[in-house]
DNA sequence: TATTGTTATACTCTATAACTATA
DNA sequence: TATAGTTATAGAGTATAACAATA
């Protein structure tokens, strides 16, 4: 039996640390239900946005989810090799490419975000849906903020 | 120039992945700041947590804060051979060991924090107080049940 | 037999530099 | 010169199995 009675004020005054905490704890039980899929988090997390937004570049995916473009290229080779996405040179500017779900990848999906909505549901368990509405809320908040801060990063 | 049209509905509406993204966001601000002290995220997690409970065991230390136990033992080496933290065992429980901060870790840990809380409040800033307080009670009300689901996880 | 902690190891994730090609 | 994407590589974080010591 654990005695719970750590003094975390402080640690748990951070939201950075809160966020990572919470991510981490979700992370196992994610990994575990979408082992069921063969998918990893980013992988998951490109089928969903690939699903929502047929035809984007690498780019802005690997900006929506915060993913280096070097990494970003690494999970799309596997999706590829499993022929869940495909790719198209965009004729406007050949730099970019165009990038779009494979019906098997659709189908994937569609089954994947079923299990992931209900594992993240029944992770957050404790949250009324109004408090869970209310923690992506201010999450969203914060993270469209740190999207794009006021013009340039750097 | 980002056009964030991007639909992510549905990635924004898991919890895991919103928390993910804010933990991601807020971490190289976290780890650039913190170089100045060279501590890393978990080492300056330990530090707060035998600041605030000092002479607490690895085991409690590593459930806190969501690292394995071999994990939690490469870390605790770092800091004692840089001579921020000592060890003793417990003689009531041969088994354990119990953790002080020596008085240079506590000294660096109170510029660490300062820095540590200025930083965090710098990635929230587009929250209000009020939201800033609403959105930790919602994060430790999560980690709260992760850490004790209901009696024994498996 | 269970718990605390360690060692060794592998795997995943993240970060950076250097490059190609297009613009 | 700047941007999209790639390759290669290193580093940090995470996970697991096998072990020692104590209970």
């Amino acid at each position: 039996m654990e005695q719970d009675s750590l003094d975390q004020t402080f640690l748990l005054g951070l939201v950075g640390h809160s966020a990572r905490l919470a991510s981490s704890g979700i992370r196992p039980l994610f990994a575990q239900r979408m082992a069921g899929h063969d998918l990893r988090q980013a992988e998951f997390a490109v089928l969903s946005l690939l699903d929502a937004n047929p035809g984007i570049s690498q780019k802005r995916l690997a900006d929506a989810i915060n993913v280096s473009p070097p990494n970003m290229a690494a999970v799309l080779t596997r999706l590829l090799e499993r022929g869940l996405i495909r790719r198209e040179r965009q004729p406007s500017d050949q730099r970019m490419q165009i990038l779009l779900l494979t019906p098997a990848g659709t189908r994937l999906y569609r089954k994947a975000a079923a299990t992931a909505l209900d594992l993240d549901q029944e992770a957050t368990a404790m949250l009324t849906p109004a408090e869970r509405r209310e923690l992506l809320r201010l999450l969203k908040k914060v993270n469209e903020a740190q999207a794009a801060p006021q013009g340039q990063g750097t």
